[in-house]
DNA sequence: GCCGTTTTCGGCCCGACTGTTTTCAGTCG
């Protein structure tokens, strides 16, 4: 749905830009963006909450509100279908080809009659193009390389997989002469759980890095160069953006690459109304820098409190900030233990030992070994997880670390566990998740959850939505519900760290906080190595607001036993 | 169309790169 309306306002405001209106495509556009990136379909918040709720949104007003109303009640939208009816169509398409925007769309149309991309695409190829007034046979170049990569441009990565590239070639660029500091932006240093290009801030005092970042082996295609910027796209068709900034301006050039866009544009408006001007360059007041060197700095200057990269999404942060009412995140450091592991037991692949001492190795004061239970393949019986109890007491004779006895049970269609609760009794740590039924309607899947919720050994719901990114959708649930009920039975909801799950999302776990919920970051580790993606989970839960207070392996083991229960 | 520690009317982010270009539009970050 959110999607769709997104959709629906883009080529609201390409028409109106077609049309020469003046300042409504910027303002659709914000208001696509904001519901592009909400997390929380649009449907949902007008049924429960309502119309009024929907101009809560930053960038949308009573108008575009109606509009989203309209759609999810009638399925279209008048406005745009009235507009489209006012231009030829196909030109909305062809503004879509880099290179193309409103004014050459419309000139094409008009001279060639062209009227899609295909027939652009044709045209160029027929050279029919060059020779019309502003184009050159360059352009047929462009719009034919641009067309190409319409086709092929790919899907946005998977966080967990584009911050390994980005740090080696932030370490490659390191090793240049003259780089002072080499930091990944934004996206990325927002910790967004998709990554659509990697965007790398160099300090440095001459601009010769470019060339030397344009000529780097990985590069496949250099698509912009200049003094201060460059973007290339690599081997593996991944764009990478690289700026170059002086030390005195390393702290605003760090806030305007971090982003996102729209946090930026508040930032830059704030200053305008201080009578000051906010660029990568430095916060001015006149042609003096009063601001620049660390972001800190130029946030203070402004009349805010600093405001962390994962905070930074134009959803309430900014106004929290200027109160001095932002929350004192989670740190990267702050996790004690991991709660959520399997063993070569289940479907694991490395021995209880091993995992315990990859986690001691990491820090951990406690892991939980937490094997899938049942009865089906890869699955412990009761019996099975006895024998795993009394192997992990044997093994916590030889380590430090606290080996909690754990247990992941599948929650079933009508909402009983897969393992008995003489069982689980027996358990430090149960955690209840849903492994299938993806497709049940909402009341059925709400209904099966709360039931799980209700079993009084269950102390962690994972993997709440069981959504995977890009790759299934969440399960249909009254989130409300489940929220109230796991703060009821003092159940911690996991902030799930597989790369394709981060589950809870941000925006969830942030609703979720506002009920009083506690949670649980887990890594779901099949392997040692995956023990390492804890910090995508960290990241999620600071995008999501959540404190240190807030989550259960955060604290110490006695404060967690005594959270358990056990 | 949206929005409010000068505003409910009158503003709306700012700069780099390309090439359509020699004074600027288009696009992108
Ligand atoms: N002031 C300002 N900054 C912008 C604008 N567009 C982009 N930026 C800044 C903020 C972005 O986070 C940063 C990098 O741009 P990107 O296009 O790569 O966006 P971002 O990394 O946020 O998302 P992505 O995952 O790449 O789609 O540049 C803009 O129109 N104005
Ligand atoms: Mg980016
Ligand atoms: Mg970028
Ligand atoms: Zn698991």
């Amino acid at each position: 749905m959110n999607k769709k309306l997104a959709e629906i306002f883009y080529e609201i405001a390409d028409i109106l830009e077609i049309k020469k209106v003046q300042w409504k495509p910027a303002a659709y556009r914000k208001a696509a963006r904001s519901i592009e990136n909400l997390g929380e379909d649009v449907k949902e918040i007008y049924e429960t909450k309502g119309e009024k709720d929907l101009e809560e949104i930053p960038g949308v007003g009573e108008a575009i509100a109606k509009k989203i109303v309209e759609y999810i009640e009638t399925g279209r939208v008048k406005h745009l279908e009235e507009l489209k009816k006012t231009i030829p169509k196909g030109v909305v398409e062809m503004m879509a080809v880099p290179g193309i925007g409103a004014k050459r769309a419309m000139k094409l149309y008009n001279e060639l009659g062209i009227s899609s991309v295909k027939e652009l695409e044709e045209a160029a190829k027929n050279h029919k193009i060059a020779g019309l007034e502003s184009f050159k046979e360059k352009s047929e170049e462009n719009i034919i390389e641009g067309i190409e990569f319409m086709k092929k441009r790919g899907k946005r990565i998977l966080l967990g997989m584009a911050l390994p590239i980005a740090r080696k070639i932030i370490s490659e660029l390191k090793k240049r002469e003259g780089v002072k500091e080499a930091i990944a932006g934004g996206s990325l240093r927002r910790m967004e759980e998709t990554i659509g290009d990697i965007d790398i801030l160099v300090v440095a005092s001459d601009y010769g890095v470019v060339n030397f970042f344009t000529k780097m082996p990985i590069v496949k295609k250099v698509l912009a160069k200049g003094d201060t910027k460059s973007s290339v796209i690599t081997k593996d068709d991944i764009q990478i953006d690289l700026r170059i900034v002086k030390p005195e301006a390393f702290g605003s050039a760090l806030q305007y690459f971090t982003g996102n866009k729209d946090h930026n544009i508040k930032l830059r408006d704030i200053a305008i109304k201080k009578n000051m001007k906010l660029s990568e360059y430095g916060l001015f007041k006149g042609s003096r820098q009063i601001a620049g060197k660390t972001e800190e700095e130029v946030y203070n200057r402004l009349g805010m409190e600093y405001i962390e990269p994962e905070l930074r999404t134009e959803t309430g942060e900014i106004e929290a900030a200027l109160k001095k009412k932002l929350p004192k995140l989670i740190g990267y450091e702050a996790i004690k233990g991991d709660l959520h592991t399997h063993t070569k037991l289940s479907d694991g692949k490395n021995s209880i030992d091993e995992m315990a001492a990859a986690a001691e190795k990491k820090g951990y004061k406690y892991l939980a070994i937490t094997d899938h239970g049942g009865k089906t393949i890869q699955h412990l019986n009761e019996r099975q997880l006895e024998q795993e109890i009394k192997e992990i007491e044997k093994i916590s004779e030889k380590q430090d670390i606290e080996i909690l006895k754990g247990v992941e049970v599948d929650i079933g269609a009508d909402g009983s566990l897969s393992i008995k609760d003489s069982a689980l009794e027996k358990m430090d740590v149960v955690i209840a998740s849903v492994h299938s039924g993806f497709k049940f309607p909402e009341t059925k899947q709400t209904g099966r959850l709360l039931k799980a919720l209700d079993n009084k050994y269950v102390n962690i719901l994972g993997h709440p939505t069981a959504r995977l990114i890009q790759e299934r959708e969440p399960i249909k649930l009254d989130l409300e519900k489940i929220y109230e009920k796991a703060k009821e039975r003092g159940i911690a909801l996991e902030i799930n760290s597989s790369l394709d799950r981060l589950d809870l999302n941000s925006s969830k776990a942030r609703e979720a906080l506002e009920i009083g919920c506690k949670f649980a970051i887990g890594t779901d580790a099949h392997t040692i190595e995956q023990l390492n993606h804890m910090g995508l989970g960290v990241g999620t839960a600071r995008r999501g607001w959540l404190r240190k207070e807030d989550i259960i392996n955060a604290q110490s083991l006695n404060k967690l036993k005594k959270w358990l229960g056990r």
